[in-house]
DNA sequence: GCCGTTTTCGGCCCGACTGTTTTCAGTCG
């Protein structure tokens, strides 16, 4: 039994408890203690042999207690009880946005709804205007909402899909007829979010990979599998990469006469490939190769291959060199359980120090955003002491910053003396978010113009699938940031990705600075840097283009300040 | 349900927003 599926059990737990109307203080509890477990080094199964499953923090007796059974029956009472009292349907409402666990209960109980089909029958035919707390415009909302839902097909994040990508192509090619696996399709080129799992696998006995692939359990997204022959492996790959306007241009060109020099190369090294793009193991970076190389094109990287130019920069021999994982020295946006994250400061600091970073800033939130404990200036004051009493290694530094809160108005969250004794301050949005355009760029222009900001972070604001980007003039944010040497975030984690490809390429092309944070809330979240990256590449960003793909001294040169003592 | 140099009960990150309200309930982050 895995921590993991001990955690999922806690979590449904959580989730039932919430529609069966209990406290919610209890259903907190429930998920602190599965993420408690879900993140724990050790195995729970060694913990309940030992009677120790009470020390983790967030677990007491009576989840524990259950976690026994579960590990030991492989069930849990407690959780076939609620499931009984919640039809699978039921919790199938909450994905309409504006409809939550409370109403969804409230339209299983006095209206017998439990589908997405029930519930837009019965607004339709104005049955839901009757409830307490309803009315015709909030029935009319539902409807739009539930059309909504429905209409978009189910997409998973880039951060979801890869690990599970990978998986698959690790199966598979451990089978022994499979010869080549690669991952293909919008994974490959590092979309946003995805709809499938392209694959290209190479055989000679394509019956027994076609068997193989039959009797995979179920995925959460549809696995598109290409079963072709070796020598058709690298068109295959090309083709299902895409994107489609991609394929097309490359295919209107003519195959080049091949004219092989000395070493049997007949084009110049690739500077964009010259660094390899940080790819899971089952992941073809340039399998494909041969297919450009036969055009007299340098090999386009698939972050590219979106139609946007990259054929006439290859033909020019101007493609860029792509920015890599290897290329990032550091993370200069990460919290602690100082405000909402999970592990502490010492937890943070080492385990970005184990995985090779240079240096790390600590910027935890700042005191308006008090559903995430932010800082008051006392706490922020002890805490940067904390962070300088820590930094004493020889081959790393740890940095004491802050994410301060740009408020209504434009003006931070702290005052400018206390920003003045930080080695990092990242300025973020995280309220009013609807406000016009131009009220919207004038406070964020205002936040820019302080002297204390070096980075603004996940600029937009957007919560991919779920939180539309901020309406921002960002042709005059451009010129601010360039004028005044602020950076703009692109955000690692797989729920922002902001700024967006597009969005960093004009950045970059007005000369703004970018940097690539993961803003980590645990020690599992360091590890999501590729995804900025991807991200950055797909907007042709360039090592230069990024602050923390400097080393230290010329990242604290940067920063405003001398070499460290 | 968890937790305790606020210690065995009474707290538990809280504010914005929306639509329904006449003083609030639910959702969201």
């Amino acid at each position: 039994m895995d921590n993991l599926t001990v955690a999922e059990a806690l979590y449904e737990i959580a989730d039932l408890l919430e529609f069966t109307g209990g406290d919610p203080f209890k259903v907190r509890a429930y998920r602190r203690a599965a993420e408690a477990l879900g993140l724990l080094p050790e195995q729970v199964a060694d913990l309940v042999r030992e009677s120790r499953l009470t020390r983790v923090p967030g677990v007491g007796k009576a989840i524990a207690a259950k976690v026994a059974e579960m590990v030991e029956t492989g069930r849990i009472g407690y959780l076939e009880e609620l499931r009984q009292a919640v039809p699978p349907g039921v919790l199938d409402l909450t994905r309409v946005p504006g409809l939550g666990a409370r109403t969804a209960m409230l339209l299983y109980r006095r209206l017998g709804i439990d589908s997405l089909e029930a519930l837009e029958l019965a607004a339709r035919e104005g049955r839901l205007r009757d409830l307490p707390g309803f009315g015709p415009r909030k029935e009319s909302a539902l409807l739009a909402a539930v059309a909504q839902a429905r209409r978009r097909p189910d997409r998973l994040s880039i951060g979801a899909a890869v690990p599970i990508a990978v998986a698959v192509a690790a199966r598979l090619r451990a089978h022994p007829a499979v010869q080549q696996v690669a991952v293909a399709g919008s994974i490959r080129r590092r979309a946003e979010t995805v709809a499938d799992i392209d694959l290209v696998i190479a055989t000679r006995d394509p019956a027994a990979v076609s068997a193989f692939l039959d009797g995979l359990p179920p995925l959460p997204l549809p696995l598109d599998p290409l079963v072709v022959a070796p020598e058709d492996f690298a068109a295959a790959l090309f083709e299902r990469t895409g994107s489609a306007a991609h394929v097309a241009e490359v295919a209107r060109m003519a195959t080049a006469p091949v004219t092989l020099t000395e070493s049997g190369a007949d084009v110049p090294a690739d500077p964009g490939a010259s660094v390899p793009a940080d790819r899971g193991p089952g992941e073809s970076d340039e399998a494909d190769a041969e297919v450009y190389r036969a055009r007299g094109l340098l090999f386009i990287p698939p972050e590219l291959r979106e139609g946007r130019g990259e054929i006439a920069a290859a033909l020019a021999r101007r493609l860029p060199r792509l920015i890599a994982r290897a290329d990032l020295k550091g993370d200069l946006h990460v919290h602690t359980s100082a405000s909402d994250g999970t592990a502490t400061l010492a937890e943070m600091a080492e385990a970005a120090r184990a995985m090779g970073h240079q240096y790390l800033a600590i910027c935890d939130h700042s005191q308006s955003l008090r559903i995430a404990r932010g800082l008051s200036p006392e706490r922020l004051r002890e805490h940067v002491a904390a962070i300088r009493r820590l930094d004493q290694w020889s081959d790393f530094r740890l940095l004491a910053g802050a994410e301060v809160d740009i408020l209504r108005d434009g003006t931070l969250d702290y005052p400018d003396g206390i920003l003045a004794e930080l080695d990092v301050v990242v300025a973020s949005i995280h309220s009013h978010m609807g406000l016009s355009e131009a009220e919207q760029t004038e406070r964020l222009l205002r936040a820019i113009e302080n002297p204390h900001v070096d980075i603004i972070g996940h600029p937009f604001g957007r919560v991919i699938g779920r939180r539309e980007p901020m309406a921002l003039d960002f042709p005059r944010i451009l010129e601010a940031c360039a004028r005044t040497g602020t950076a703009l975030e692109i955000s690692a984690s797989p729920s922002r990705l902001d700024l967006s490809a597009e969005h960093a390429r004009m950045a970059k092309e007005a000369g703004v600075k970018l940097v690539i944070n993961t803003d980590a809330h645990s020690v599992r979240e360091l590890e999501l840097l590729p995804y900025g990256v991807g991200q950055a590449r797909r907007g042709w960003i360039e090592p230069g283009d990024v602050v923390n793909a400097w080393d230290l001294p010329e990242l604290l040169e940067w920063l405003g300040r001398s070499s460290p003592a």
